[in-house]
RNA sequence: CGGGGCGUAGCGUAGUCCGGUUAUCGCGCCUGCUUUGGGAGCAGGAGGUCGCAGGUUCGAGUCCUGCCGCCCCGACCA
């Protein structure tokens, strides 16, 4: 008898913490902050780069590589930038181990210091900007549109597995543009590709909106954001798209002749997304028998179980599931036959609705009778029974049913769960008691910002692209507004 | 970096205050038989430098000193 997760209601922490490692997402390594993205959990990460990846492409984007390892000193050209990074940057300072006196194991050589540190990359703004200033003369060089799936390491006080942690996989797009309107707009279009993403995909609808100064990127004229909100009343920024003006350009000395044969800085932006997203989707949909994955993503959508007890029993149950499996997989249904013979049904049964999978079908000796087969679903857990002509074509139906009713679950859930007020005392007991999104008059000041989050630990996810102007007052110091921020708790 | 806690089998743990034969239990693992439509049962078995290094003692998982690692709370954060 298997353990049951801990109880959504009674530890989130540790239900999402357990939740990920039992389902075989990830695992803590010995290298502190830095996990182990199991195969399972890589599976879904694939899905998620290769339909992002199209998007990027089909919007004129490239890939390309550039190194793990930025000099030090590009660190120090764009003022905010350093500041911003700095204190979380991990620094490789010698080439060469030697033996240790003892000969039992090894030490860094000390005259192989190098002469400038090298700094693991947070994000590669400075050294692609430094490379952008020999690729970038003229505006017929213009756009530049680049993007590199890589890794980059912050090394975080905190860590947890896919929410926050040392070492992170990602996208990072960097482009280059002859005007701030066009860089604007790249920066806007990346964050309506990732939006797009996690609703059609992910199942998750999205707040899009601007972040205020205080919680901007280092080094960004402005940074937009796509906010989700998590099923403990948190909220969890999924992605990020920064305008970053002509900062990096100046930085780095990037700049090309215009149309008018006049030198000017280039408009830059950044975009990314990172395996946070893996988090997101956890945390939004899952239940306290485990993952619950939307179709679309789910490396595994269908998983066949066989019921026999006699060896001539299961013969002809696997042969009948294996005939299923085909017109499944000829249909690009995604469906494995699970017939090892070594685990028990109830056991399989257990086992895929802790890895998510969201159609399960059993089939047996009455099935075979019947002519039938059972089929459930991980989302609402309703079991069915459906002759066996109308496989493919009701599984093809399921699936898309599956994938919005988990949006319009994650949907609802954010409306209950957004509130507005007009007082900071309604404020103080909304954060404290009910959690989730809250909408409220600001004066625009990163002091009041800052000592709401002191009082609080809310902070203000965005000033949202979409909402209608609404004058009102300050809930906290009843300077005017003109428009109502979203606050919330955050990861 | 500040505050708190914990290191005993692959995982989770009892024992540590008050030192004493062979270190407890559960899960998992292996073998056999019976089972197989919701995490099977019975029987047998394997698996341990008690975080590391010193010290006290006839004797240390247990007491003392130092070190290392991890977790939680805070500041930080995609």
């Amino acid at each position: 008898m298997a353990q049951k997760l801990p109880k959504r209601t009674e530890d989130f922490a540790a239900w999402y913490n357990e939740l990920v490692k039992r389902a075989g997402l990830a695992e803590n390594s010995s290298v502190r902050g830095c996990m182990i993205i199991k195969p399972y959990g890589f599976a879904i990460w694939e899905k998620m780069q290769a339909i992002l990846d199209q998007a990027f492409k089909a919007t004129g984007h490239e890939n390309a590589y550039f190194p793990l390892l930025i000099p030090k000193s590009y660190l120090s050209r764009e003022a905010e930038h350093i500041e911003g990074f700095a204190k979380e940057c991990a620094v490789v300072t010698h080439y060469r181990l030697k033996k240790s006196s003892d000969r039992q194991g090894v030490v860094v050589d000390p005259e192989a210091q190098l002469e400038e540190e090298l700094i693991i990359r947070p994000t590669s703004e400075t050294i692609i900007w430094h490379t952008y200033k020999n690729w970038i003369k003229s505006y017929r060089d213009l756009p530049l549109l680049i993007n590199q799936w890589s890794n980059m390491m912050r090394w975080e006080m905190r860590p947890r597995l896919f929410l926050r942690t040392a070492e992170v996989l990602w996208q990072e797009g960097h482009t280059a543009h002859a005007t701030r309107e066009e860089a604007k707009q790249e920066a806007l279009q990346m964050l309506h590709i990732y939006d797009k993403f996690v609703r059609d995909y992910m199942a998750l609808p999205l707040l899009k909106g601007i972040k205020t100064e205080h919680e901007r990127f280092a080094g960004a004229e402005e940074t937009y954001t796509i906010e989700a909100l998590m099923q403990d009343g948190k909220a969890l920024q999924a992605g990020t798209s920064h305008f970053l003006g002509q900062k990096f350009a100046q930085a780095f000395g990037v700049t090309f002749t215009n149309q008018a044969g006049q030198l000017d800085h280039v408009w830059g932006t950044s975009w990314g997304v990172t395996t946070r997203l893996i988090g997101a989707l956890v945390m939004t949909h899952s239940d306290d028998e485990g993952l619950v994955l939307p179709p679309r993503l789910a490396p595994i959508q269908v998983v066949i179980i066989p019921v026999y007890k006699s060896e001539a029993e299961r013969r002809l149950v696997v042969q009948q599931a294996t005939t299923l499996r085909a017109a499944l997989l000829a249909q690009g249904v995604a469906v494995k036959l699970d017939d090892r013979d070594t685990h028990k049904p109830g056991w399989k049964f257990a086992e895929y609705e802790l890895k998510g999978v969201p159609l399960r079908m059993a089939i047996g000796p009455i099935d075979l009778a019947n002519h039938t087969v059972e089929l459930a679903r991980r989302d609402t857990r309703a079991k069915m029974t459906i002759s066996m002509d109308n496989v493919v074509g009701t599984i093809q139906k399921l699936l898309r049913d599956i994938q919005d009713y988990l949006y319009q679950r994650a949907v609802d859930f954010r409306e209950t769960h957004t509130t507005s007020v007009n007082t900071y005392e309604a404020f103080k007991t909304v954060i404290a008691q009910k959690g989730g999104f809250v909408l409220a008059h600001w004066d625009g000041t990163t002091e009041t910002e800052k000592k709401i989050q002191a009082a609080t630990k809310a902070t203000i996810r965005c000033i949202p692209l979409d909402a209608s102007p609404e004058t009102g007052n300050c809930m906290y110091t009843g300077k005017p507004s003109r428009q109502r921020v979203v606050f919330a708790q955050a990861y």
